[in-house]
RNA sequence: GUGGGCGUAGUGUAGUGGUUAACACGUCAGGUUGUGGCCCUGAAGAUCGAGGGUUCGAGUCCCUCCGCUCACCCCA
């Protein structure tokens, strides 16, 4: 062995890009449709942007991003996530003179530094959305529609959508002491790793999947009992849209999760999940929420924001374990058999004229004609268009059905070719 | 960062401590003069992940490292 792709990723080969091509063209015809328009930023940011977008208490900032340093002395990290970019591209361009809610959607590369896994990559790739500068309900449920109907798209089965509100800046800091005021009592049966957190963020107890801590946080209290009155009024207008969108999107399931909390630490009000059913390592294939905060930290003027990113890696996952069939349609229409010197020549040209004319052309090697015949059938290609001596005197060139093995002669004419063969 | 499983041609596998490491698929070349698939023949392709150790002898037993993989943490 000598070079292997670095941990974590992945080449993408020509039999896997039908599958890829399915996830990512409708990923893209849906944001469309929902007028969202495609924005690509750099694969690499400020440090900072990440450090105060995403959170310096995360994780993801704490140990998974990559950074480095340029030659100009510039720290620098190839993005963790989509939604910090976007936002700072709001700012830039002054996207809030557009009219607003700006809607975006990115698809590209994600880079965090974990150990890999089923579903967990070092180089992953997001499908995402961003409608920013609208904090209605209306946006909310705009959003998670936007994101069923993504997933239906892609023919994803037994999918569950998860909902809570994590309540803002205002009420939050009410619910966050309720919450340690329930944990602090059984904090001698926490675990080491539980304890810190029930004092720098409670929140992240709730999705602790140490044994002990999921039992007690069956009666920890709700986030939604201490929201305030506005973001209450939010929640319940979140929810009667969800009721609607039931009723289109019957093959999901909708649960409402009060420990539904989220990794990063931008999340206001409405934080959302869809989860794949097997219960797996890699728990969610699409999961965002509000940032209501996120524009004001980076500089901008306070802006509402709401999102969502999914792993187009664990979509492809899913699918495969629903078995679906890949098909490979682009075999060549026709290959073109040569023999001889003179043959050669007039077949190259012939090759660059027949793609001139969009038909998907290949020129066998330089082989005997029972090695290019076989060379056609390997690729599986419709027709065999055979040149020799004798055609290029004649002018004409032996078509051959490569399905029923039938043989006609063309004139040796690209446009004649070309005609023969969509006939 | 922590733990489990696994490392033999491009791929998938076989190989009671004992000669030149086997098979299938794939690749390439042939199977008379210019006609594919099926079939037949042949060839190339592996320092058995790396390094040490035990032994007369190691792909096989032991140790270390590396890699892959699954899981934890966390996330998409």
């Amino acid at each position: 062995m000598t070079f292997r792709v670095p941990r974590g990723t992945y080449d993408i080969l020509p039999e896997e890009q039908t599958r890829w091509d399915l996830v990512t063209a409708t990923g893209e015809k849906v944001a469309r449709q929902f007028g969202y328009g495609r924005i690509s930023t750099p694969l690499f940011e400020a440090t900072d942007l990440f450090e105060r977008g995403v959170g310096v208490d995360t994780d993801i900032v704490q140990k998974e991003m990559y950074t480095f340093e340029d030659h100009g002395g510039d720290s620098l990290t190839l993005r963790p996530e989509g939604t910090a970019g976007v936002c700072r591209a709001y700012i830039q361009h002054g996207m809030h003179n557009q009219p607003q809610p700006v809607r975006l959607y990115y698809m590209g590369a994600m880079f965090r530094y974990e150990r890999p896994q089923a579903g967990r990559l070092r180089q992953h790739h997001q499908f995402g959305v961003e409608a920013i500068g609208d904090g209605s309900a209306q946006v909310d449920a705009e959003v998670i529609e936007l994101a069923l109907g993504f997933l239906s798209g892609i023919g994803m089965e037994g999918l569950t959508v998860k909902l809570n509100s994590i309540g803002d800046g205002d009420c939050r800091p009410a619910y966050l002491e309720a919450l340690r005021d329930y944990f602090r009592p059984h904090a001698g049966g926490l675990s080491g790793v539980d304890r810190a957190r029930l004092e720098r963020s409670p929140l992240r107890l709730l999705d602790s999947k140490e044994a002990g801590t999921a039992e007690l946080c069956a009666g920890a209290p709700h986030s939604v009992d201490f929201l305030d009155d506005q973001c209450l009024n939010h929640w319940n207008e979140l929810l009667g849209y969800v009721e609607d969108l039931k009723l289109l999107y019957s093959d999901f399931k909708f649960q409402i999760d009060h420990r539904l909390v989220r990794g990063l630490d931008y999340y206001t009000r409405t934080v959302f999940e869809i989860h794949p059913p097997d219960v797996g390592a890699q728990s969610s294939v699409l999961s965002g929420g509000r940032y209501d905060g996120l524009i004001e930290e980076l500089g901008g003027a306070s802006t509402p924001g709401i999102g969502f990113g999914s792993g187009i890696e664990r979509h492809i996952l899913n699918l495969s374990r629903q078995e679906s069939e890949s098909c490979g349609g682009d075999a060549p229409e026709v290959v073109i058999i040569h023999l001889g010197r003179a043959a050669t020549r007039a077949c190259v040209l012939l090759a660059a004229q027949l793609r001139l004319r969009g038909v998907r052309t290949v020129l066998a090697p330089g082989r005997s004609m029972r090695g290019q015949l076989r060379y056609a059938d390997s690729l599986s290609a419709g027709f065999a268009l055979i040149i020799g001596q004798q055609e290029l005197e004649r002018g004409t060139a032996s078509l051959k059905s490569l399905s029923d093995g039938k043989q006609t002669d063309v004139a040796l004419d690209a446009e004649r070719v070309a005609a023969s063969l969509r006939a």
